[in-house]
DNA sequence: TAAGTATGTTAAG
DNA sequence: TTAACCTACTTAC
């Protein structure tokens, strides 16, 4: 369930339990099987994420750039490791542990500048330490193009998804189909620490929470939600429910072929 | 068994 | 704007 706090928790993951050591790489599945066959028995030396790309870094040059798309999964194991199922794009495994990727949009080997190419094509990144919101702040607000669909564009800043975008514009008041150059630096600025807040908080948790303590079921005297995409939200995936804080229906709309959920008594245009 | 859905992206028209 | 790609799970028939 990828969107960017997932991605940096992965490369955390990655490194945690085979960084350092030489792997066994096959590709069962056998689309990635000319690269597994290169890296086989090499040490993975380091990974990084930058928005929703991963990348695995084998040394003198060599990275197996990762990207889940909309279907992708990795599921981590202990040993002994068990037969591959054949949709395993790509299997790393050492004595102790093994880790398995299936239905990834992107797994390939590039090189250092082919990754390069990849983080100049990208915005900045809340989870990336020094990444600059100025640099999404001056395409926000020349931007014509809706907040809702900025939010969702990697080139302006990468990482926040479906999710995070309705969650963060309902967090701050503001309508989806605002226009970029009507958000205020200062809007902007909240913005982006709460996305840093709130990924942040995705990576320890592995799940996207957005809803304040004082909103929460428990606090609110509320029943437990019944949907079932892990965390506790304000709008996402609620059409036609009733909003947390003011009660009117949350509403949904077709946005560049995604599901948008806000609410109008609570999100100002 | 088939259809529908999903936290994504790219290329073609 | 549409179709295509990748997988797995749920629901309908």
């Amino acid at each position: 369930m990828p969107e960017g706090h997932t991605i940096h928790r992965l490369a955390a993951d990655y490194r945690e339990r085979f960084g350092g050591r030489a792997v066994r790489v096959t590709s069962p599945q056998g689309k990635f099987s000319d690269a597994a066959a290169l890296l086989d028995g090499t040490v993975l030396e380091t990974t990084e994420a930058h928005g929703k790309h991963l990348f695995l870094g084998f040394g003198a040059g060599e990275w197996v750039h990762i990207h889940l798309g909309l279907f992708g999964k990795v599921t981590f194991g202990g040993a002994p490791v068990p037969p591959p199922t054949d949709t395993v794009r790509l299997r790393l495994a050492h004595d102790d542990a093994h880790v398995d990727l299936r239905g990834p949009t992107a797994c390939a080997l590039v090189t250092d500048p082919e990754k390069q190419a990849v983080h100049d094509r990208l915005g900045p990144d809340p989870l990336r330490d020094g990444d600059d919101p100025a640099r999404a702040w001056r395409r926000v607000s020349r931007s014509r193009t809706t907040i809702a669909a900025l939010l969702m564009d990697q080139k302006v800043i990468a990482g926040v998804g479906n999710v995070y975008r309705a969650e963060v514009l309902f967090r701050h008041g503001i309508d989806p189909y605002r226009a970029g150059k009507d958000v205020s630096e200062t809007e902007w600025a909240a913005i982006w620490q709460d996305l840093v807040t709130l990924m942040r908080e995705g990576v320890r948790t592995n799940r996207i929470d957005t809803v304040r303590p004082e909103h929460t079921p428990e606090a609110m005297g509320r029943p437990p939600r019944v949907d079932d995409h892990g965390g506790e939200v304000y709008v996402y995936r609620r059409a036609h429910l009733p909003c947390h804080i003011c009660g009117g229906e949350i509403r949904t709309a077709d946005l560049a072929a995604r599901n948008l959920f806000w609410c109008p008594g609570c999100q100002r245009r």
